[in-house]
DNA sequence: TCGCTTGTCTAGCGGTGCTAGAATCGATCC
DNA sequence: GGATCGATTCTAGCACCGCTAGACAAGCGA
């Protein structure tokens, strides 16, 4: 059994090189530079080699997302954790998420604008992206406010987030007013 | 001088024609089934002749998002004009534009998720997206708060908009709770 | 060492956006 | 009315895309 056994490590760690390689090449030119050619190119092996591990690049944008979608959550965590105070947790959790988007631009586009094949919002989600929106919820329930069920405000607040994300990074906002956008953004609808 | 002048006439004709065709393809089966060609094959005309009109398909897709957001600011404003009281004019404008993005998708795409080659937030940005914009900030500055810009507020109202609509359509967020959203919106960014 | 499975590669399919150069149309002039 | 010639449109093709069939080679168990 041990050649099959480092067979499958083998495997595995080549799978990890394709994700990782594909989230670089995402990160440094953009996903439409993220071609299967290449990508194969890259990883030094010729492209048929992707489909015996990803049924297509939707499936690679889908792997990308999910690993974005675990450190995001970790990010999400360790930023609110320094925080004292529920405004302040608040703030600093929508910082985190915005730095995030514009640090990791090619990741975001991965979870929320390009189609990887994922459910959302419903049972077969994938844990990782429950457990984002679950480091939202944990800050943003507590801000809800009376009888505002603390899910649905976080899907509000994050929509708020995206929104100003997608926009900003796009060139629709400009980012000057975007720390007085933010403190807004809390002020308005956290109830603290 | 008349020949030149009907020629005139039937090059701009034609070009509606191109845009409309675009954007009654885009509805119908997304912006990825309008290729140069389909769209080509639907005006009855080779493919090169789109390219004596616009430069590429980047160009087709920032003239339908134009036209789309012309079409946008009327129907906003037709919407808030019919509301009595400022809390009534701030969700009918925000209705109106989760109902304009849901019933367009695609033009709504071109706005704001796809590249149209369209200078955004600048001064060469094209008339019909400034007034877009104005529309918004009609309904949104009155209820901006003291000590607030108007033009900022309106900025991240037109944000969380913007998140829950691309959130909603992405099936990121269940269409369930989205009357309940809106409402937690304008009760809590708008100061009534 | 041999046979065979497993894995990888080469080559190619139909599609994309875009363009050079040939062909045709049509307004103008004799 | 018919020839001329410039503007317009088309045919054909480029390099690239995602993806896959079938040839080939590597490495296992016997």
């Amino acid at each position: 059994m041990s050649v099959q056994e480092r067979k499958e490590r083998e495997r595995a760690s080549r799978e990890r090189l394709i994700v990782a390689t594909a989230r670089e090449l995402a990160e440094q030119q953009g996903w439409d530079a993220v071609t299967t050619r290449r990508l194969a190119e890259r990883i030094e092996y010729s492209q048929p080699v992707l489909y015996s591990h990803f049924r297509g690049k939707r499936e690679i944008i889908g792997a990308v997302a999910l690993e974005g979608a675990a450190e995001m959550a970790a990010v999400l965590r360790a930023a609110t954790s320094d925080a004292d105070g529920r405004r302040a947790r608040v703030a600093a959790l929508a910082h985190a998420y915005l730095d995030f988007a514009e640090r990791n631009p090619a990741v975001y586009d991965a979870l929320f604008q390009l189609d990887g094949g994922l459910a959302f919002a419903q049972e077969d989600t994938p844990e990782p992206l429950k457990d984002a929106f679950a480091a939202l919820l944990e800050t943003l329930g507590e801000v809800a406010g009376e009888g505002v069920h603390p899910a649905l405000f976080t899907e509000l607040f994050w929509s708020a987030l995206h929104g100003l994300a997608t926009l900003t990074r796009a060139g629709r906002l400009l980012p000057e007013g975007a720390e007085e956008r933010l403190d807004l953004l809390v002020d308005r609808l956290a109830v603290l």
